[in-house]
DNA sequence: TAGGCCATCTGGTCCT
DNA sequence: AGGACCAGATGGCCTA
């Protein structure tokens, strides 16, 4: 059970608070899995089970920096944890509903599953490359960016193996979509073909 | 079963 | 001071 590892700074200053910490988590899995189940139900989230990782942080909070001393209760410190875990819960949902509003403007090639998140970014730079090599032609100006070099270099970065090569070809023939698409129909540069 | 993707927790840092 | 932002860690789910 990784919450009895759990080495929460407070743990230096107050004995009962190692107690508290459990009884914390019972009470994050308790609301996870019963109050927050059902809105999460509407929108199809999946939710953990358990509380991360025990020994987070960064690797600068290693045991030579000491912790300014609070006067504020174990109690009160639990509590604030719980409404800044809750906050960051909203801000990444709230992050997660921007990709999904982006993967629907995105043109793309339908796929069973939904794009991942770096598919989507990678998509959305790519669509906005292929806009502004439009915006540039119809200009009468030489276009702004070429695709292969850039799909390949992007990919390799971030993705590997066979991921890669499912994702390159992937993002090889939507900007091929791209290109088709605005250079034959430049008034349809907004069509989501989804 | 390994690897990719993701949600969540967590503590540090930045910003208002 | 408190909230937002960020990155590391962890475990669950899914697919090849």
């Amino acid at each position: 059970m990784r919450s009895l590892e759990m080495t929460a700074p407070w743990h230096e200053e107050e004995e009962d608070v190692e107690v508290e910490e459990m009884e914390l988590r019972k009470h994050n899995d308790g609301r996870d899995d019963l109050t927050e189940s059902s809105s999460d139900e509407a929108t199809g989230r999946k939710r953990r089970k358990h509380g991360g990782s025990a020994s987070s942080g960064s690797a600068s909070s290693g045991t030579t920096i000491r912790r300014r001393k609070t006067c504020i209760s174990a109690r009160e410190r639990n509590l604030r944890r719980l409404e800044s875990n809750e906050r960051e819960r909203m801000r990444m949902h709230s992050l997660n509903d921007a990709f999904e509003q982006l993967r629907e403007v995105i043109p793309h090639i339908k796929m069973e599953r939904k794009l991942s998140k770096i598919e989507t970014l990678t998509l959305a730079k790519n669509y906005i490359m292929a806009l502004t090599n439009v915006i540039c032609e119809m200009r009468g100006e030489e276009k702004h960016y070429t695709f292969v070099q850039d799909v390949e270099s992007d990919s390799n970065a971030e993705i590997d193996t066979n991921t890669t090569e499912e994702t390159s070809t992937r993002e090889q023939n939507n900007n091929n979509m791209y290109q088709q698409n605005l250079e034959s129909h430049p008034e349809n540069t907004m069509v989501n073909s989804r």
